[in-house]
DNA sequence: TTTATTTATGCAATCGTTCCCGGTTTTTAG
DNA sequence: CTAAAAACCGGGAACGATTGCATAAATAAA
């Protein structure tokens, strides 16, 4: 069942008029009379017509429309960040395609070859955690195709990229821990492969040495599903316990790590922050609602949405290729709450 | 910096034939003879040609694109519900344009208006909880236009509706209250205006009859925005508290509602569930790490947008006009867990 | 050998819109 | 009063793909 919309050629034979003529009228040009302006748009209004915008994608090569990539939009980083991109997109007329790589590599591959054959005019994306390989993407790069990162950037792509200052983050959160009285800190990490994992581990790494902790390769674990799986970060903190120097705080790099450490440390009974102190990467809204309230580190995930979409759409608007690429490093926001308390004397 | 793609007419002209045979080739129709299909097929693969779906689009008059319109997409209930609607609509080969109305009447009209522009085949929609005039959808459903409501819907419209069963998720949660000895039970309510506010609160009305506990209009406080402001709850709340029969326990109809109270709660100093018990519709997943553990009313989010999109897909491409519409009614799900407890004696 | 039939391909219209290129009328300048 | 210049409007191609119809060649039947 379709629905028929008006055309500007039912208003040509309405009103006795070319097409061309009607076109030109409703676009304000100067080599329609006044009087034949009024007569159209007024006659336009009235059957209330809209100009068909897949004929214009036709004939402008253009859909004005982009594509996002994200892991998950029911993960509060990412539904907070398409927020803002949307907020923006639909200002400039854009319309947004998003899809989830549920952090598969196949799907994300799957997901872009889908938006490629929709015609999209640009893309952003947060490279699922399962990617190493950057072929599907470097292929339209090559191709002078618009791309911008963000959050989980590629370093080797010269694109734009949008990102947190994930090493400063890290930092913080260590050096709090530290000055909480906490030695042994250890961190569950995200994927290997991702860049905000490599600098939330480096600067994991930096605030240690800065304050002569020795560095011990047994405190880190990674995740490479980056928390999806419960039993992931189970297996994973449950390592940690066991070492040697068993931690007394642990860092928790991305939403769906932090959540899954609390739901291991009330299933084993362990008390926060006295059993074990804790301060984890999160987008959530009620993580002040936890008992005890969680310290984290929050990252700008609306404004990054709206820095990514601006590269972007200033990018597709432009007349000639992009040579000058830019990388935007917004700040994150610590929020010390009670999780990261001082140890157990 | 537009991005040229491959047309049928560059295979045409490479390989010396007319458009209209490397189009039946590729469509594998009978009249083309087997080796021109083999040399069109082998070489469309290696340039890698991909229909453009915008040519497509212009000639069937269909965009194979769907439009959602929901008031938060940072919503658990509708990131999920939204995951169920992709997960089919990448199957069926159709894309989604999601906007959302911050719960503002306004909002969701030229999100309609902007839908309609780009030439959508369908809309997916919850009403803003603003929402009390339906003009605008009534419009484009009399023209034929394949509507699907889910959640929140819309009772004067004959269209698809799928929605959970919020009368008895509403009666379970009183009665459990009540079994557990509450007899003063106030209801943070939505928007009046919502179809799921007056089935909720019909259900918590019918429980407390069932039980012999005479209706108090004072119990119930109704939030016009839906709990997105903490100022509204805070209020709502806080009256509540002030009844002569001093409520015990509350039931939050919403997900924003449930977790405005616990934070009013938590300023107060009110201890959960000794001071004041609690029951809410939620579908945020960390409710079991809450302190105490939330007991909720889950909606099944992922099957409502799988079934609202099958619906809706189903009338799309449906010759002739649809007459008869369905009305889907999925169980809600009650987790128990502590917050829900006895009253202090 | 001639006619009918099959097989394989091309032409051109179509979808809705824009825009180049003409053409006609009216106005202005000389 | 004539020529040039505006002012105004229409015809038709183009965007990419599909498809009914026409047409050509090749084969089969008479």
């Amino acid at each position: 069942m379709k629905y028929e919309a008006v055309t500007i050629k039912d208003i040509a034979k309405a009103l006795g008029l070319s097409t061309s003529t009607v076109s030109r009228a409703l676009r304000d040009s100067y080599e329609i009379s006044p009087e034949t302006k009024k007569i159209v748009i007024e006659y336009a209004q009235e059957i209330n017509y809209r100009p068909n915008p897949i004929a214009l994608s036709l004939k402008e090569k253009r859909s004005q429309s982009i594509g996002i990539i994200v892991c998950e939009i029911a993960n509060s980083f990412f539904s907070q960040a398409i927020n803002g991109i949307e907020s923006i997109a639909y200002d400039k007329g854009y319309n947004v395609i998003i899809t989830q790589s549920h952090e598969s590599y196949e799907r994300e591959i799957l997901n872009l070859q889908y938006l490629a054959s929709r015609s999209i005019d640009g893309l952003l994306i947060s490279v699922s955690s399962e990617t190493e390989n950057f072929d599907h993407l470097m292929d339209l790069h090559k191709r002078g195709f618009p791309i911008v990162f963000f959050d989980r950037i590629v370093d080797s792509l010269d694109t734009h990229k949008v990102s947190v200052d994930n090493y400063k983050g890290a930092y913080d959160a260590t050096t709090e821990l530290i000055k909480n009285g906490h030695k042994n800190i250890a961190m569950v990490a995200g994927s290997e492969f991702l860049s905000i994992t490599k600098e939330r581990v480096a600067g994991y790494n930096q605030a240690l040495s800065d304050h002569n902790i020795t560095f011990d390769a047994t405190q880190i674990e990674y995740c490479l599903h980056g928390g999806m799986l419960y039993e992931e970060v189970e297996t994973a903190i449950a390592r940690l316990l066991t070492n040697k120097n068993k931690p007394s705080a642990v860092i928790a790099s991305a939403d769906k790590l932090t959540t899954n450490c609390l739901r291991y440390f009330k299933k084993q009974g362990l008390q926060v922050p006295t059993d074990i102190a804790m301060i984890g990467f999160s987008n959530l809204d009620l993580t002040d609602l936890l008992s005890p309230s969680l310290s984290v580190i929050r990252q700008p995930a609306y404004e990054i949405g709206q820095v990514a979409i601006e590269l972007l759409i200033k990018q597709i608007e432009k007349k000639r290729p992009t040579t000058e690429f830019e990388k935007i490093i917004l700040p994150p926001q610590m929020i010390i709450r009670e999780s990261s308390g001082a140890k157990k004397d």
